[in-house]
DNA sequence: TACATTACTAACCCGTCAGTCATTAACGTT
DNA sequence: AACGTTAATGACTGACGGGTTAGTAATGTA
């Protein structure tokens, strides 16, 4: 004997019919998708499962996008890659010392992306990024390189300006995005620490790496290996 | 046209025919498994192709472990859980100071775990473990609260002896598993550092890190917060 | 009210893969 | 050589999931 269906067509039409709502739709898969792909991995979360979230079914999900790759992709824009020619701007036009500008990018980094879904993403690609070689492709094109390419700048400026050493840029930049990724990670991965709450308070984290790191780099304190 | 079969049952007999060697074929699955399992992930992994890798059919591997998650959960004791009653004897008996032993403790991971295949199966557990709670539990309970429950002893023995100063022992251990999971997961993800080579080298990374940990459990520079 | 358009859906197709089982072949024993 | 035991096989099954499509219903237009 089935179960009362409490939300069937006829007790509760509410929602129950076939709505029409072009615009709404893609906005509304891609934060579905962003929730299911960050909650159990690409190849785990099922496009009927998308749909169902974002209430329409699977084939419409199929409508608006022509893979799951693609709409992977869509998330990835619309949460990381396509955020960065504002941020670009933000910092060519930063007024301030170099210093300031690296614990400020650190620090808003964490608020804007890591604190947020979008940071799942980024282990997503870590652990997936093998079995998805086009995926992982893009990710670099769109999100690494890109990152990777502000971050240099700043120190770079650092570095023209005598605020810095003249370090090795390529390498120096690892300094800030290691701890930055670690601190993403153990926010999203509930095997490696969970005896009690998370020992990382992100806040003073990123203020003492940025500090640690800033340290290392400070032209004053250059001395012979 | 079929192309020419240079490995044919015909023309290359050797380890072809059928070969009964019951006593060997666990050993080897688990290192197939190992292999795979590492390199795709638990999921995306097949166990035909771990048959193969083994040299024998699907049905063989199902003939000394009852599923895919059975053989998992026998790689992760080939691999690791089982090697911690060596590893605390060990521990338990090591004589001289507690800072000694925790570098050595650091080091010895790196060499036997760390640097190794088995490595991979913590980031599997990172990025998998949600998909596969049994599994998650399966490790969390003979791998990761027993490595927690090691590190723990050190430093108690350390707080004991008057080497270090009496902080919280429950979360100073994160200071010590911390780093050590990012360069694991550094050395198995492809998606975060491969614009040059990776800017880590393990032994001299890993000995920096002792020396911060140590100092700051380091009695003597204990002052008011 | 009749008709055209199209957003949306349910049911379907088809490849994949964990796990099974009837059959086969290797080996020991006599 | 004949026979019994068992290690090994691979064709098979059932469930699952990505992607398709024939058809339905909402909306606009006259």
């Amino acid at each position: 004997m089935p179960a009362p269906r409490f939300f069937s067509d006829k007790i509760c039409p509410l929602r129950a019919k076939r709505e029409r709502r072009k615009e709404a739709r893609p906005g509304e898969l891609l934060e579905a998708a962003l929730d299911l792909f960050v909650e159990k991995g690409f190849a785990a979360t099922k496009s009927e499962e998308v749909a169902a979230r974002a209430g329409v079914s699977k084939g419409t999900l199929f409508l608006y996008f022509q893979s799951k790759e693609e709409l992977f992709k869509a998330v990835v824009v619309e949460n990381l890659a396509g955020r960065f020619t504002e941020w670009n701007q933000e910092f060519d036009t930063f007024e301030g010392s170099t210093a300031d500008m690296l614990r400020y990018c650190m620090r808003i980094w964490w608020e804007r992306v890591g604190a947020t879904k979008a940071s799942g993403l980024t282990k997503l690609m870590m652990s997936e990024g093998n079995n998805f070689p086009e995926l992982a492709a893009f990710y670099r094109r769109e999100v690494v390189l890109p990152g990777h390419d502000l971050l240099r700048r700043i120190l770079q400026r650092g570095i023209d300006s005598g605020e810095f050493a003249p370090v090795d840029v390529g390498l120096a930049i690892y300094t800030v995005i290691a701890p930055m990724i670690f601190l993403m990670l153990s926010k999203h991965s509930s095997t490696v620490c969970i005896d009690d709450e998370l020992p990382l308070d992100a806040e003073k984290y990123i203020a003492l790496q940025a500090e640690t790191v800033l340290h290392g780099l400070s032209a004053a304190h250059r001395s012979a290996p």
